[in-house]
DNA sequence: TTATCTGCAAAAGGTTTGCAACTGA
DNA sequence: TCAGTTGCAAACCTTTTGCAGATAA
């Protein structure tokens, strides 16, 4: 995980008086790199195929700690509780509805919003689609 | 409720072989025509106060219909699920981060991505912010 | 050194399911 | 008429909480 990402996380927890443990550096870091859409479960599972001895509980409460910080959003998605790591930079999502993979695109497609009966604060932009890998396989192996 | 939406709403129904019930027409007029997000909860609190004998599970199964069907959208604020009722036509929604309240817009404010390896087929694009009534009360009635 | 964190087990609470009676088309 | 719907109660399962031992700063 980037450096300068790790110490903006660490400033974050010692401003709520809170600590960057092992077990939550190294949860975030499988979090951070999976690139796609995690329930608590699959963070788990992942943790322990990696040896991590952590438990489910750890879990919960660094993606409770991550949301709050910003570094986390949670989408519902056919039912489930799904987490995907947040840059904290202004972005917006694409992601992929066949395998729950994401990416962060940095450019603004936002236009600007007039009204004046409502203040706008934050916006989320999310597009949903289908990525290149699983566009190839639709082709090599068309369903029916 | 409008005519042509309960129409529509009818023909997604029998085109799935389901019914337009009554307590399901009543329980989708209340959350049509509240303007807010609502929990399950409070769709079925309600839907009592007006004096409609509905149980939970029925408001549960209405809403994943809804959802299926696009008439609704589902949103994990502050730990709780919110439903909006959502209008047929392609919009975005502004969302009063203090109480609740929503309004669509149809003018989309979206503009066109430009990537090779990702093929967009919709996008969400919601303003989170201060409704007028809202920040009203601020302005009469300051905290600290 | 000590306030914070961890993981277990247990509790909580939202959501789903099975089923017999009911009802829209 | 009868396939689909309802509401209750019970089951399910994800998430939270309490607590004693471990650990970052």
């Amino acid at each position: 995980m980037d450096k300068s990402l790790l110490e903006l996380i660490t400033s974050e927890l010692h401003k709520r008086n809170m600590r960057l443990t092992m077990p939550r550096r190294r949860i975030m870091e499988i979090f951070a790199l999976s690139g796609r859409l995690q329930t608590a479960q699959d963070l788990y599972l992942s943790a322990k195929k990696e040896g991590l001895p952590v438990g489910l509980t750890t879990i919960y409460r660094l993606l409770g700690i991550l949301t709050e910080i910003g570094l986390a959003r949670t989408y519902l998605l056919n039912g489930e509780t799904k987490y995907i790591f947040c840059s904290p930079q202004h972005h917006h999502h694409l992601i992929c509805t066949r395998c729950g993979m994401y990416r962060e695109i940095f450019e603004c497609l936002v236009l600007p919003m007039e009204t004046t009966d409502f203040q706008p604060e934050s916006h989320h932009l999310d597009f949903f689609g289908v990525c290149y890998n699983c566009a190839e396989k639709c082709k090599t192996a068309p369903k029916g």
